[in-house]
This record gives structure tokens, sequence and C-alpha cells, in this order.
DNA sequence: AATCTTGAGTGAACAGTGTCAACATAGACC
DNA sequence: GGTCTATGTTGACACTGTTCACTCAAGATT
């Protein structure tokens, strides 16, 4: 007999579950306090349970964190799909880069644990970056930074801003977009939607400015 | 007799003790195996002698935080002061605004794990932001809020910035600075000297162009 | 000098954790 | 049918945070 009922003796689902079990547990109380017995318990399986499918807790984290890019990225495109409808050329392009920007904190807010999870310790491996494409390891699928290239290259082509900043263009979009999510996040700065957009309208600017962007390219 | 050999029964000096062993740890081995048990093991004392101290763990690593935000402001301030010597006006308080922003990252990627519990899920009260001064609770001393108010107060009295960006330049200082370090720490970013000062130079320029800096005032 | 008080440290205990080895089940395949 | 194998379960181990009742050392009071 099992400690908790189920009409199956093999759950049939159990990986899946127990990754939607852990980013729920992490959502109501944190990453620290995770624990891969609780996520077990809540999905009705033994805890030992769990190593069929996962190496160590780690490896569960991993999984929500792989889950977690994936959704970063559809947000973050929809938002810039959004954000370029009606527009185009250089217009577009700068406006679907500013929402993509929006969007990467936007999601960092709404999922404020899993996205620490995404960047937590663990993972270290096929994160942000390294996923090319070539559909190799986990396949992490539509992946964030893909989507960032894309639309970075976007403003180029599309003449917002000078081929030669390119290369920096990178990190001066990321750095402060990671920044303001994760100093919302820990609560350096309040999490209500009124600051957050403030914030986000206060900091756009003067980084479009800071890359060459002609101000009259800038909506709003 | 003690568990560890000791000249005396009584420690002396238990609780700074415990700080300087948590920040051992921590770096050594990450805020997340960080264990109130082996901070006391290694200080020669029984686990509970700790909880004369603080009252659990994570009152621990709010001290750890606490102690970090202190070296973090000293750093910042050394920097400045550095960068500003042999300038004035204008371009020795834009040359301060960059050092800090450099010494900030710094001091987050020489000082990884500490830099993590700083920002920790604990604490959540007495953090950069609310030290006003007025010597209440803990006194974090030198505050690194306190630095950069008045680096940024410079900035805006000797001409460098117009006074109606004084409201934005918080974050657009923080957010980028603060997004870089945690992109390192996080192992997003090569935590090499090298990538981290070509990091520092990509980030800096379009800062300060956005801020509306005259392009003259910007050394190097 | 003898006593009381009090801050500081001890040891054993509790529940909860990650992890592993040995065993059980049920569905797939021959 | 019978066997295999992936997927579960039980029970154990070492470890954690935390609490409790206790001992120890030293200063203040009488």
């Amino acid at each position: 007999m099992a400690t908790i009922e189920r009409p199956t003796y093999h759950h049939g689902d159990l990986r899946n579950a127990l990754v939607l079990a852990a980013i729920e547990l992490v959502e109501e109380s944190g990453v620290d306090s995770f624990s891969l017995r609780e996520a077990s318990r809540r999905v009705g399986v033994s805890p030992s349970a769990s190593y069929r499918h996962f190496r160590d807790r780690f490896a569960l984290l991993r999984a929500v964190a792989e889950d977690g890019f994936y959704r970063l990225s559809v947000q973050m495109e929809v938002e810039a799909a959004n954000a370029r409808a009606q527009l185009d050329g250089a217009e577009a392009a700068v406006a679907a880069f500013s929402a993509m920007g929006r969007g990467y904190v936007r999601f960092a807010v709404h999922h404020q644990a899993q996205f620490r999870v995404m960047f937590g310790p663990w993972a270290r491996d096929h994160q942000v970056a390294p996923c090319g494409g070539e559909g190799e390891e986990d396949a992490c699928g539509r992946c964030a930074h893909s989507a960032l290239v894309r639309i970075l290259d976007d403003l180029v082509s599309s003449g917002a801003i000078d081929p030669a900043a390119r290369t920096h263009v990178e990190l001066v979009a990321w750095a402060p977009m990671h920044g303001l999510a994760r100093l919302i996040i820990d609560g350096q700065i309040p999490a209500d939607e009124e600051t957050l957009e403030a914030s986000l309208a206060i900091l756009e600017r003067p980084l479009l400015i800071g890359l060459g962007v002609d101000p009259a390219l800038i909506r709003r």
C-alpha cells in the first residue's frame, strides 16, 4: 500500500508533476526552504522515487530553471511582437527592443522565485548563453538568448543603431534590466506595479540615448 | 571539558568569531550549504552556544550582510577618492561616479558569496536604502547608499548633469552595475579580470551619455 | 569571605532533510 | 504464459536547525 493513495502503482508522469510541484513550492515559500521530500509528498510519491528522474535535488531545480527560460523567452517575444505591431522600420525595432526589456523585468517580478532559480548557483550550464540551437542537451527550446539576438540584429539592420555598437549593445541592454529585476525581487525596490512601470520608464530612455538611438525614434 | 580544547571556558569574542567564520564558510562553499553547526565547529564551540548571540541562522547571515555593506561602502569611497584626485569640477565628479560603479562591481566579483548574502532573502531590513544615518538599529555605519547619494549630488552640483535628471540617475546608475555584478557572480558572464574590466568599459560610456553628461568630460 | 545573580557554553534530544541500497510492482515484449 | 525493466516503496544513514535542562565562571551584594 502506498503512503498516499493513488489509483495506480506507477504515477505515469512523475517527472513533469515534480517540476510543477517544485515551481509551486518555490513560489510559495522560497528557494531556500525548498525540499525534495516536500515536492515528492505533494505529488503523492515516496522521496526516493524522485531519484529515478533527477540525479539530485539540484537536477530538479535545474529543470525548474529550464522551464523558466522557456516561459521567459515566450513572454519577451510576445511583448516584442505586440510593440512592433503597426510600426515599421527603425521605429518598430526600437519599440520591440524596449518591450523586450520590459518583458524581461515583468517576468522576473511576476515569477520571482522561479527567476531566482533560473540564476541560482545550480545549473551553471545550458543557461541563457550556450543555447545555440543545434538541438544539444536538454534542448531549452526557443531560448531566451536567441530571442534577444534576433531583436538586437533588427536594431542594427533597421538603422536604429550604428553597427559598430552591436558588440556592446547586448550587455548595455541586459545588465540594466537584469539589475532592475534583481533589485526588485530582492526587496531593494518595491515590487508594486506602479513602481515597476515607473522604474522601467526611467531606465529606458537613457539607455536608448546612450546606445545612440535617435530620440525621434523613441515613442512616448 | 570542551569538545575542542580552548584555554578558557568562555570564548571571549564569540559573536565576531562566528561572523568571520560564516564569511569564510560562505566564501568557501556557498550560501546554500552554509550551516550554523559548521560555523560553530570551526570556532570551537557547541552549536547551541551560537544561539546566545543570534536568534537563528538567518540572524548570523544578516550580520554577514551588514559587514559586507560596510566593506562595500569603504571600497567604493576609496575608488572614488582615487579617481577624483588630480581632477576637479565636473570632470572630477564624473570620474568619481564612474569609479564608484567600478568599485561596486569589483567588490561583488571579489567577494561573490558575501555579496550574494547581502542581497539574499534574509535581512529585508536595514539594507542599502533605509540607512538614513540617524543612528538607528544596528548602525550599518558609513553605509553604501549614503556614499552613492553624496557622489550623485556632486554630479549635479558640479554641473555634470542636469538637476532635472537627479531623480532618475540613482536607478540608472545602480541597476546596470548591480545587473553586471549579478550576471558575473551567477556565472552568466565569465568572472576573470579581463572580461570584468572590458564589461565595465562597455557599460560606462553609454550610461554617462544617456544621463546627459558631456562626452568631453569623460576621461579615457 | 560567603552567597546570589547572571551571562555564556554544554549535551542530549526532536523533527526534518538529502541520499542510497534492497526490495516490490506492473506493464511491455517475446 | 513467462521474463525484463522502468518505476515505485521501505528503511536506513548522516546531517541539519532548534530547543531544553544543565553547568560553569566570574562580578556584585551582603
